[in-house]
DNA sequence: ACCTATTTATAACG
DNA sequence: TCGTTATAAATAGGT
């Protein structure tokens, strides 16, 4: 895809066959990331190498479940598998349960992992924890960008308020110097109040 | 990937949602295949839509066969912990997950209501943050439990452990004053290694 | 492992 | 869903 398309077939150097399995293979399973997050999806990928060596992912952090979710989804391996006299009504029950258990895993995806006390993995939690850290350091990055942004606007407001609060004194300062030529009257000298006439300019 | 950067988070608007899981999926079994077909590897890929559609890929055309593969393959400490840990939930570990879980449903459903942090006002993202605290606090406090049990566990196991070295050195004095009654035979003083013992108190 | 020229994937739009 | 196109990402080949 790169200096120079590649034929789809396998690549006889076992060099470049080693280098690119290993490129491929983690872009592989970003995009199956990429997918799972952009699209709600849940996605399991197994990678056998040729030497057996197996690299996965589960989205939802168990393979185990979605294996089981999988065969329950598909009819055909059941009845294919060897297990047809057991009763049915077990069977059901089962399929049942695991159905609830996906949907709950489902809603709850990366947080989930700690179903029972006895058996709770410290390095689920420990990764959950530090993703809802970002998750805060973000809320409080978008705050302070917010912040800023209501402190630059009064900053501009203020400037010109300050300058049309200038403009009505000067103003008033010719039409007293008309009206009382002899400069007998008393002009006020305080600046107009700002806030009402603000709401003219914005 | 086109026509602008794309955020690495769930896409709400649910047409281009979709629009882009179906192509995304597309590109990602594309990938798949063409991992496989290059480096010669075997590859599954299973895709649950979040509406429980499946969609796979199995390059040796038999999934079946990758799974049992995939089993075949994992340290047996998965299935051991799934098989033994089951009857071990109780009603108070249910209690205790539902409550859990309804806390975290609704810090989703507030998160994702909300779209998207950017378009939040300072008041919500206020309360978003503070709910993701007491999230994190209540992690944590799990997460505190956890190594609190593990560390009594650890501390009975070291007594129970110590009792029994202490038994087995009385009945080597024991056994070692009645094969040698004048006591003129070297007797090793120290205590026998405990790795072996132990699983039979376990 | 790192670097780029190129190929591929895909977001936005109709 | 399908087609188009501008642009982002992946990656082949080389160092």
């Amino acid at each position: 895809m790169a200096r120079g398309k590649v034929q789809m077939r396998r690549i006889e150097n076992p060099v470049h066959r080693q280098a690119t399995f290993c490129k491929r293979r983690m872009g592989l399973l970003k995009k199956a990331k990429e997918l799972s997050v952009l699209c709600d999806a849940d996605i399991g990928v197994v990678v056998f190498s040729p030497h057996g060596k197996i690299y996965e992912l589960a989205t939802n952090g168990n393979m185990q479940g979605l294996i089981e979710r999988y065969k329950s989804k598909l009819p055909e391996a059941q009845v294919e598998s060897n297990e047809q006299n057991i009763p049915l009504v077990t069977q059901q029950d089962v399929l049942l349960l695991r159905q609830e258990v996906d949907l709950l895993q489902n809603s709850l995806r990366y947080m989930y992992g700690e179903r029972d006390i006895n058996n709770m993995n410290l390095g689920e939690l420990q990764s959950l924890e530090s993703n809802l850290e970002v998750w805060v350091n973000n809320i409080r990055s978008t705050k302070m960008q917010i912040m800023s942004r209501e402190i630059e606007m009064l900053k501009s407001k203020e400037g010109i308020l300050k300058a049309a609060n200038d403009i009505l004194q000067e103003r008033i300062v010719e039409q007293s110097s008309i009206l009382d030529p002899g400069g007998n009257m008393m002009i006020p000298q305080v600046p107009f109040q700002l806030t009402t006439e603000s709401n003219y300019y914005f």
